[in-house]
DNA sequence: CGTTAATTTTACCGGGCGGTCAAATCGAAG
DNA sequence: CTTCGATTTGACCGCCCGGTAAAATTAACG
């Protein structure tokens, strides 16, 4: 699929310019909206030199796939079944939130991904996504039936956190015609942790 | 913009028609993704055919944003300043998760719209949406205030709802590749029951 | 400097797509 | 049946886009 590791300065240079302005244009305009020529001129090169990189365009979304799902499955990976629960969940929320203000542009980029129904990356979503997602749910549902969160119910939760974290990253447009120039992420955090402090049982409560 | 009111049986079936294959193929490829001899085709017609009913693919797009616009803001316009706070708004997350079950392309047409930076309907988003919402936004504002529900931020409660509701039918793909074959709305119906209920404040608690 | 491989450019092709046009066909009313 | 407007078709155009071929240029290295 991807060609062997690259040797030269300038390959390593190009590749990574070119996945940059890739990056750029398919999050602004899709797939099909994005032109080989358009990410060519973002990344300084002209069009068959950038096809001298990637076979296709094709072979470049799913090299930017590639390096993007793994990103975007850090946060929960991370989420540790020692860990206090509360916690865990909380903070994996708070990772999730970082992740759509620091990197937008993935976010849309998976979103249009999703959207189109997953063409590229289906493989991926019913293999190894489901297979973290179902590791996690256990342990969150491992974590409810002990009462040491109140009764939730972990799929949803997990979509939950997934659905309005990337929101704010995917609607944006949206989120700025509404509030204005107003930085949302500040207001964002402290509004998550309120709604799923809430929803896993006030910690006071349980006393 | 828009042809004056149809006049012919003939106009009122074929623009159906076309509204009809436009809304499937545009929700499912976008609109660079979308052709309009797809579109035709789906629509039993020729293209040529098509463009006398519609002068251009902007103008079809146009044609179904605004159709759909309303739809998409009626759950919110019927949240009544005069009813119990709690019921209004669980009531508005039932309504808009509800819209999202049957309505699922209108939901992922809007959400590629957003997604590319909405160049069609920033002007509505701008005007009639940020006015729905600062209204709506202040009547929480003051149910809250009066502490009929708990502390909330109005507009990101509102974010929440859109973003949680939506999910289910923009992500689709991804929410059946992790739960398979099982209907997920039942689940997700009670769980934003359970989510907005208990960050509104527990009317139990309240006592 | 010379040689060889890596990189870049120029020119081009075939297909698809939005849109046009003029001719043909259809349908309703007298 | 005739007429006239509404509707439909087929043929076509120009542009854009993904991709290719081969020549030209550049870098690496002895």
């Amino acid at each position: 699929m991807t060609k062997s590791p690259p040797r030269t300065r300038i390959q390593v240079r190009n590749r990574a310019a070119i996945l940059e302005a890739a990056l750029e244009v398919f999050a602004a305009r899709g797939f099909r909206g994005a032109t080989l020529d358009r990410i060519a001129q973002a990344a300084g090169l002209s069009k068959p030199n950038l096809l001298y990189y990637f076979r296709s365009k094709e072979a470049l979304h799913l090299a930017i796939l590639e390096d993007l799902l793994e990103l975007w499955l850090a946060p929960l990976r991370e989420m540790d079944a020692e860990g206090e629960p509360r916690e865990q969940i909380l903070g994996y929320v708070r990772r999730k939130l970082e992740m759509s203000r620091d990197h937008p542009r993935e976010s849309r980029l998976f979103a249009n991904e999703i959207l189109q129904g997953a063409p590229r990356a289906r493989p991926v979503l019913e293999g190894e996504l489901k297979a973290l997602v179902d590791e996690k749910a256990a342990v969150i549902a491992a974590w409810s039936e002990s009462g040491r969160i109140g009764p939730v119910d972990p799929y949803h939760l997990i979509f939950s956190i997934w659905a309005l974290t990337q929101h704010y990253a995917d609607f944006e447009v949206q989120v700025r015609a509404i509030m204005g120039k107003t930085n949302p992420y500040p207001g964002a955090e402290a509004w998550l942790d309120h709604l799923f402090g809430a929803a896993l049982g006030s910690p006071h409560k349980s006393i």
